[in-house]
DNA sequence: TTGTAAGCGTTATCAC
DNA sequence: GTGATAACGCTTACAA
């Protein structure tokens, strides 16, 4: 009952050979079919149960994909995964995680630690302070596919899966110039990352195709988090002329702003449009519910997982492809005037 | 540069036998300092890598583990997962992580799967429709840790870490009594579930102390979200007599509840002080923050990890250990009655 | 100190 | 259709 069963138990007792019990138990047309029923209700009477590091070891696919994040407690990092992981779970595969806290040195390690456990395919997003790209190219030399998501390293012969960055950023200010407004303030994140350089590129197009000049003052570069947004809100605050309208690359930033804003009696949006980026889900539950970018994290996990699918189905060709996908402006309360009541239908509480 | 060595090819180049190649990379203490240096710097040269998989068959240990939770992307299961995650990989374990959707056959299916993978330990919250044990008994036959966190199996022999969810309900409703709050209403889950059973007790249990009778009308049994929020507002709006305080065995639910009251014109804390349970995010970002119990979510998971790596430290003994972390209650403004200005010091914005 | 050989559990390539 | 044998890459008695 406790002892492991293998092909050789069943072998022994049916007086034949291990060969033809893995025969039986593959579906191999080399084999009789008494048999092969013989060996299927013994393999279930003796509760056998094929022993996946044996056949990992045997035809070199251990079955299993590391997935690389930050941080897996993140709401955008985690739906992910989850999308990845349902993905993938029905192939047979399952999902190894581990997290970066965004430094290189743990990236490196980590990649390496997952070829050493001979995973048969890497998915990833790239953590903020990884300048190098060796250990990338490590995972390449030894044909295993490498899907990046959201986060990519520049590099040549790699898929990957991001949402249009440009357009969320385009779609959030376009919106906010329909609401009237013209004085539209951007705060960024780091813009050595191309999520952000393309939501800040989308902004200056929007506003150039309304004809509204861009002004550098109304842009605000800052860490993504609450605390940022106080800040921003006050250097906004100094200015001459108060923005009439905030597109945030950041929910949190964007709540910070719209508290730091309300404490100066500032309403939101009457006097001040807010949207955010990413579509956390506080954004919906505020008594004030912020208009964000949802950036489909989900659909992102599942898609990344069925490039690396595609890949591993053709192991002969070299698939590079990058996939990109739309993201979706979700209008809430913090951007629409109260005043316009045909646009406040479109208000959705998603 | 491409192909795979092994310790094979190091034996070759240096005219040696991979068994000497084996135990110089293995620091084993018989073999000269000559030729161990040797076989370290040829293998550095020849990049070689260890094959974990063939490790892993030849020792019977994966290192791999297996997590599984009902949903990777709920605030408090990526947070218990990150914990493990972070507690294990050090010691050079990877954390397979699987998903049931609440669903007992995913359970099961999910188990079986793990265990042909060989993980070396499974650590898991039980699903909530999981009504049957036999799965949980496969693992402990093949001696492979069990570890529960939050949600357990009613079982002998297997280790849990819980949070004391008793002690949260009843500190809960302890700190809503000093409020001056006396007829105090209670939203909870599913009590078929352990958890919430518990929390219920917590609160009748502190009104008891407090002298407080308890009322039936004021429990009402739903789900945890936010719409069941509406829902219990409304049917605690039928009564005779309103409550002045709510304690919710959910953060959704006590949103939901909050909701709703505003809509009705009643003032959160001033006419009714609200408390939740779980500390979800959110929480601590409204406008109106809201009082919680925290879960200690990261620690339950690093605790988990650390009572499973104590099993796999002393495998001859048989170690149940039941961990019952304590909760912490934080208060923040939905609870503190506004004109209570000593004890508005204590209002935490964490 | 090093070599030899067996074994972990499978599958695949030969023969018969 | 079935059996014998090798191989996947590694560790470890046992010999030498």
């Amino acid at each position: 009952m406790n002892e492991k069963i293998t092909i050789y138990d069943i072998a022994k007792r049916l007086k034949i050979t291990a060969a033809t019990v893995s025969r039986a138990l593959n579906n191999n047309p080399k084999i009789s079919e008494a048999t092969r029923l013989l060996v299927l209700k013994t393999a279930k009477e003796m509760n056998y149960k094929q022993n996946k590091v044996a056949l990992a070891l045997k035809s070199g696919k251990s079955n299993n994909v590391g997935v690389i994040v930050p941080y897996i407690n993140r709401n955008f990092f985690s739906s992910i995964i989850r999308g990845i992981e349902e993905e993938l779970y029905p192939k047979g595969y399952h999902v190894i995680i581990c997290q970066t806290h965004e430094e290189e040195q743990k990236e490196i390690k980590t990649i390496d630690n997952l070829l050493n456990a001979q995973v048969d395919g890497v998915l990833m997003s790239v953590s903020k302070q990884t300048t190098t790209s060796e250990h990338f190219e490590r995972v390449l030399e030894k044909h295993i596919p490498l899907v990046f998501f959201d986060r990519r390293a520049q590099l040549k012969g790699v898929s990957s899966v991001t949402i249009d960055d440009y357009q969320g950023g385009f779609d959030a200010t376009k919106h906010l110039i329909d609401q009237g407004c013209s004085r539209i303030a951007h705060i960024c994140g780091d813009l050595k990352l191309e999520i952000y350089r393309d939501r800040f590129e989308g902004y200056k197009a929007a506003l150039k195709q309304a004809g509204i000049a861009y002004n550098e003052d109304y842009v605000i570069q800052t860490k993504s988090d609450t605390e940022s947004g106080h800040f921003a809100a006050q250097e906004l605050l100094k200015l001459d002329k108060l923005p009439d309208a905030v597109f945030s690359s950041s929910d949190h930033t964007a709540l910070g702003v719209i508290q730091k804003f309300k404490e100066h009696g500032i309403k939101i949006p009457k006097d001040i449009c807010v949207v955010g980026f990413s579509n956390e889900p506080f954004t919906k539950f505020m008594e004030l519910t912020i208009s964000s970018v949802d950036q489909c994290t989900m659909e992102m996990g599942r898609v990344a997982a069925r490039v690396f699918l595609e890949q591993v189905k053709n192991p002969k060709i070299k698939i590079e492809k990058k996939v990109e996908l739309t993201p979706q402006l979700l209008v809430r309360e913090s951007s629409v005037k109260v005043n316009d009541t045909t646009k406040k239908l479109r208000v959705s509480k998603g």
